[in-house]
DNA sequence: CGTCCGGAGCACACTGAGTGCCATCGGCCT
DNA sequence: AGGCCGATGGCACTCAGTGTGCTCCGGACG
C-alpha cells in the first residue's frame, strides 16, 4: 500500500505544477467533503475532473494518497534536511527542527489542513494511512538519531524513544491547532510542545546516585540570577509522591 | 479498516476455541510462508481450510486481521488492566506494566511471533496494519495517562509523549528479541528498554505552572502508610528548577 | 413426534480498488 | 513527411469485501 516509488514525487518540487494532479485533488476533496470519503468512488472523482480513470492511478498509487498529496515531498525535504546536518548540531534540537518542516507544510494551507484533519478523524482507513505516513517521518528521525548516537550504549533505544517523543509532541501541538480550525499560531503550539520534549531529553543531564533514603539538605546557587533553597525530609514515601506533592502545592494554578 | 466491533473478540477469552478460527489461521500462515502474503488469495486460504469464503470474513473482518488474531483480545486486556488502576499506582510505571502485557502475548508463542515478524517486515500492507494496531495500544496508554495528569498544565502533552515513548521502547526491546528469532529473554530486553523510559520520565521531572512567587509550606498525610513532609522556600526561581533540584537531591538512578 | 426457531455455514452476485495492456493523440526532432 | 516518445484514455481482469437468501443442524416447545 503506497510504498512503491512514486513517479510523481519528483515533479512535486521541480515541475511547474502539472494541472492534472491539482485538478484531481480539487475534485476529490470537493466530493469527499460533500458526500464523504467512502461514499466517493474513484470513478466519481475522475468524472468530475474530466479525466480517465487510469490517469488517477498514474498520479496517485491509491485512493488514499490523494488525501495526502504533499507528504511525499515533505518527507524528501526532511530527509535532505537531516542529511545536511553537521556534527555541530545538537541531535535533539535538530530533529525538532526537522519536525517543524512538517508543521510548516500544514501551516501553509490552513484551510486544506483543517479539512483533511476532519476527514482523517472520521474515516478509519484514512487514519490508518496517516499513521503509515507519520511512521515514515518517525523512521527518518530515528535513523538520523541512530547515526548520531551510534556507539553509545542504548544508542538505538534512545534514538527510537526520542523520535517517538518528538513526533508525539509535534502531533499534539499540531492537532491542538487543527482543532481550533487553523486559527491561532501553529508554530507557537508546536514550539511549546517540542520545548517540553527538549527539556525532558535535554543533552545529557548529569546522573545522580539513586536515593537511599534519609534526610537531605541541598543548596544550589542560581545559575542565572535566581537562588533555590530546598529542604526535604524523606520519611519512606516514594520519590514520585514527594515530587507530586511539591508540584501540587507550588504549581497548578486554579485549573 | 478493522475499526468495527469484532464479533469474535469476546469469544477470544470465553469460548472453548472455535476450531474454524484456528484452522483458518493455520491455513493462512502455511500459505503466507510458502508463497507470500500477497500471492495468497482469500480463496486459497478457505480452499485449504475447507470452508466457505464467506466464513473467512465472518471470523476476520479483513485479510490482514488473520495475521494478528490475538491483538484484539490483548487490547481488551490492557484496557481492563488500566481501568483497574488505583490512585496508588505511579502512572509511568503502570503504563510500562501495561506494555508488558503485550510482550507477554508475543512471548507466549515465540515461533508464531517470529514468523509474523518476518511477514510484517516484508509486506508493506501488513506493516501499515500493524501500525494501526500499535496505535490503538498507544491511545489506550495515552488516555489513561491523560486521566492521571488531568488538571496539570501540559497534561495531555505529557501523556501523549510518555505513551509514545513507552510504546517505542517496548517495540525496541521486542524487536531485538524477534530479530534473534525468539531466542533469549524477551522480558529482559523489554524491561531494559522500559527502565530507560522510566528513568527519563521518572516521577514528574518537569515544570509545572509558572509560580507566582511567595513562600509555601505543605504537609500531606500519606494516603496509604507513608507520610511526606515538604518545606519549600521559593526565592524567585522557576518552579521547574525547584523540582529539578529536589529530584537531584533525593536521587535518581544514573543514566 | 413434529414443528418451529435461531445460529452457523455456504453459494452467488455485486461493488469498487488497483493493475496490465494496448490504442491513441499531440508535440518534437530529423 | 515520417517517426519517436511521453502522456493519456479505454478495456478487461483480479481480488477484497459485502449483502442476500438458502440450507442444515440442534435444541426447545407444543
Amino acid at each position: 500500500m503506497s510504498e512503491a516509488p512514486r513517479p510523481d514525487q519528483a515533479a512535486d518540487v521541480s515541475n511547474p505544477k502539472p494541472p492534472m494532479r491539482e485538478s484531481l485533488v480539487a475534485a476529490a476533496f470537493q466530493l469527499f467533503v460533500e458526500r464523504g470519503y467512502e461514499q466517493t468512488t474513484v470513478d466519481d472523482i475522475v468524472a468530475l475532473a474530466g479525466v480517465g480513470r487510469r490517469s488517477f492511478f498514474r498520479y496517485f498509487p491509491s485512493k488514499e494518497d490523494v488525501v495526502f498529496p504533499d507528504h511525499e515531498g515533505c518527507l524528501t525535504r526532511m530527509t535532505s534536511f537531516l542529511g545536511e546536518s553537521g556534527p555541530g548540531h545538537e541531535p535533539v534540537e535538530r530533529v525538532c527542527d526537522a519536525a517543524r518542516l512538517v508543521l510548516r507544510m500544514y501551516a501553509e494551507n490552513p484551510a486544506f489542513s483543517v479539512q483533511r484533519y476532519r476527514l482523517t478523524r472520521k474515516v478509519p482507513g484514512l487514519r490508518t494511512y496517516e499513521l503509515s505516513v507519520v511512521w515514515r517521518y518517525e523512521r527518518a528521525l530515528a535513523e538520523y538519531l541512530r547515526g548520531r548516537f551510534s556507539g553509545r550504549p542504548d544508542g538505538t533505544l534512545r534514538a527510537d524513544v526520542i523520535a517517538a517523543a518528538v513526533v508525539a509532541a509535534h502531533n499534539n501541538g499540531l492537532r491542538s491547532w487543527l482543532r481550533a480550525d487553523g486559527r491561532g499560531d501553529a508554530s507557537a503550539a508546536v514550539d511549546h510542545s517540542l520545548a517540553h520534549v527538549q527539556r525532558v531529553f535535554a543533552p545529557e543531564r548529569n546522573p545522580v546516585a539513586d536515593g537511599t533514603g534519609g534526610a537531605h539538605a541541598a543548596w544550589n546557587g542560581g545559575e542565572d540570577d535566581d537562588e533555590v533553597v530546598v529542604v526535604v525530609s524523606r520519611r519512606g514515601a516514594p520519590l514520585w509522591r514527594v515530587v507530586q506533592e511539591i508540584e501540587t502545592t507550588l504549581g497548578r494554578g486554579p485549573a
